[in-house]
DNA sequence: GTGGTCTAGACCACC
DNA sequence: GTGGTCTAGACCACA
């Protein structure tokens, strides 16, 4: 019953994060069909309705079809996946150095905490 | 009525934002005094009970306290305002990473777009 | 498997529209012999049974009938085709200039609409 | 119980064609705060999710803007609702006149159709 | 079997 | 009171 949900994010909006991730990443590649809508809310642990409202979301943004009765699918178009990765991680960037500059960072203390936090990493 | 707020976050939790952005930045030096609960609110155009909750949380945090009847003051201990900004860009840090990293991005990407925005910014 | 199907109608009615429009148009003659339905599906890239409800529909318009053994055919009555393309004209004309007043647009707007888009295919 | 709604087309999405018909012929004016959606649900007879659902999509057109614990309106942005009419229109002349054409009509014919049903209603 | 829609009803945070 | 989310479970059309 404990799937890793963040209380602070509404559920679906966490799946559409992981799905997205997935197949921006190549962990679905495109034109991979996905699990149905129960079985994936299965898996998830979550109601089917929730997922649906995700891979609605999805359905939006174009990272993903559905194909009447055979199920649904990653695009085949793979502009549209490196144009919403690109995007995301621009967003990323861009509220992260937003957030970073009103606390009073400038670039060059923002790069070495950036170094820095890396080299705990490791 | 227009004083923009997002609609994604609570009003409260941005106010705590902008006030902890004030201290940590120096715009709301150590040992000022805060304007009353009510001219706070009428000046953000908020429910003053709203900004009663976004103080309760910056005192919480110990970078605001109250004094008896001469009212609300920002701390006068840099430490723990030096801490509260660090703990608060070690948790960008770390969250963005995370989220480039979930995007597939490696370290020397992330720089590269990082200086593009910036780039794009001046 | 590309055929052009929109996902957000039947595909069964889809097939109906193309074949309403073939012999409406005349691109199928009164009289014309259909192909069979296994022939016909497999040129649309459809499944038999959908094809065959298209079909079915079609013969509900007496647009179709089926002779015994010999198989489908066009109807030879073109007062049916006339009927039919008439009626059809005229539900379209009704819910279109239905939909133009709901959206507050008056005859003259209309007319102009209707010349900049003609306009614009040229 | 009976409110009028079609079968061919989900409740929703009727929902959402009214409500944008309201804003975008000025039955709801800009800036026009919504009832609750409870109400709204009450008085369309349907269940509150449903509605629900309705205006979330009429707020990524951004025809409407939620304001925390207050209550929905209608944008203020005129140009946005200006938009969205022309852009409901045109989409509504091109369906029609695509319609139209695939029937075998020419231009000529079209408009004498348009007037005859003019003719008709008066 | 698939996706899509809808209802009923609960619970939450916020103000 | 407001909007937002989630669940449970039903029903439908389609292939």
């Amino acid at each position: 019953m404990e799937h890793g949900f963040r209380s602070d994010l509404p559920i679906y909006s966490q799946l559409v994060q992981r799905l997205r991730q997935d197949i921006v990443s190549g962990a679905l590649p495109p034109g991979t069909r996905l699990n149905s809508v129960r079985d994936l809310a299965a898996d998830a642990g979550v109601n089917p309705n929730t997922m649906q409202r995700a891979l609605q979301e999805l359905e939006r943004d174009e990272l993903v079809y559905t194909q009447r009765t055979s199920g649904r699918f990653v695009t085949e178009d793979v502009t549209i996946i490196a144009r919403s990765r690109a995007l995301i991680a621009k967003e990323e960037i861009r509220s992260f150095l937003a957030a970073m500059h009103l606390l009073g960072y400038q670039r060059q203390e923002i790069y070495q905490l950036l170094q820095e936090e890396k080299e705990e990493q490791e």
